[in-house]
DNA sequence: GAGTAAGATGAACTTCGGTTCACTATCTAT
DNA sequence: ATAGATAGTGAACCGAAGTTCATCTTACTC
């Protein structure tokens, strides 16, 4: 049953390039970014765009799918990082820290998504997301570190919030705020964590 | 220079039934909600709507003035109540729950004020409800209860990011969890202030 | 180096929703 | 009661954006 034979080279090469220059335009233009503007700036025509994915919503899941993944490896490196000695606070202060950057990137993305029929995430990667967390969690509350009522769930909840379209500044303050929330810490001690 | 005369009696009617019907259908069919849509439960002709409102993006901006104004009313109605003795923690507390409330309630509004552009807020409202909420944060700080370093801008930046979608049981968690980083109290003692 | 299936092209089509405007109805001042 | 401005009506207009498809190209197979 081994039927559908590989994926010519330039489909592979295409695919990749849509999928860049969709994050770029949705990032620059918003979800108002059209199939032809990003056709263009992916070098390709529209009814290409189309062979790879079906309709816009299915093109901007797969970026939102990108990104997801992302964030489930950068939760997972946090945790294997507590193997190597590290504080689980300053895991979870610096994972929360990279989220809230990346999402404030993708911004437009995830509004898109919205716009959209906000859509089959990648649960797989979700899943593994918040495994990482919740050992990283459990560690910080084992420490003494982090709220004994603190979950996994808290943290979703906080961070799908998190502000996207402040200046950096604002997202510091805002993740200063939000962490004061989780820890045992005052607001000093999590802006400077002992290194 | 008394030229422009008083305003015809069915207009300021309907004026009002376009406002009520917009905030309704976009409430409950999101920024999508058509322009005919929205005249048809008002009762009204699109004609009509567009005498009213030259554009869909005034429209909107005239519902979210509505709720700009209604915010800074609670404002201002949380510090009167110290007067009557009331703690200020327990009215900032008080009135973060009822914006939060009033902010789900209208979270497509303010997603079709973005998808559209996002407007001239009502410098007015917000600069009153910004005077009352300072009042509130210095009388918290007096007595102890609110940490020294948060201010009015602090509030707006985990405001504007208060969960929309959430069912009501998460929406009370977000806002424990964020109180938590604004006061001094434990958790605990957020959910149950003491009466 | 043919042959062929997979992929690419882009002009044209369709849908959809905001907006217009010539016309009619209604209110209010005299 | 009447005039005339003010407001309301809704079919038609229009442009934008997603999508299709008949045709041409290109990469892989034998």
């Amino acid at each position: 049953m081994a039927q559908t034979r590989a994926p010519r080279a330039d489909a592979v090469r295409n695919r990749k390039k849509i999928l860049d220059a969709a994050r770029e335009q949705i990032t620059l233009h918003g979800p108002d970014a059209g199939m032809d503007e990003i056709a263009a700036a992916a070098g390709v025509a529209v009814g290409t765009l189309y062979r790879h994915f079906p309709t816009k919503t299915d093109l901007v899941a797969a970026v939102v799918a990108e990104y997801t993944t992302h964030v489930a490896e950068a939760a997972e490196a946090a945790r294997e990082r507590l193997a190597s000695g590290s504080r689980a606070v300053d895991e979870i202060s610096d994972f929360l820290a990279h989220v809230t950057e990346a999402t404030a990137t993708n911004h437009a993305v995830k509004a898109a998504a919205r716009t959209l029929g906000a859509d089959p995430v990648d649960r797989d990667a979700e899943a593994r997301a918040g495994a990482a967390l919740a050992a990283l969690i459990q560690a910080g509350q084992a420490d003494g570190d982090i709220h004994q009522d603190v979950t996994v769930d808290d943290i979703y909840l906080l961070f799908s919030t998190a502000p996207t379209d402040q200046p950096p500044a604002a997202r510091a303050r805002w993740l200063s705020l939000v962490l004061t929330g989780l820890t045992t810490h005052t607001r000093t001690a999590n802006a400077k964590p002992a290194s």
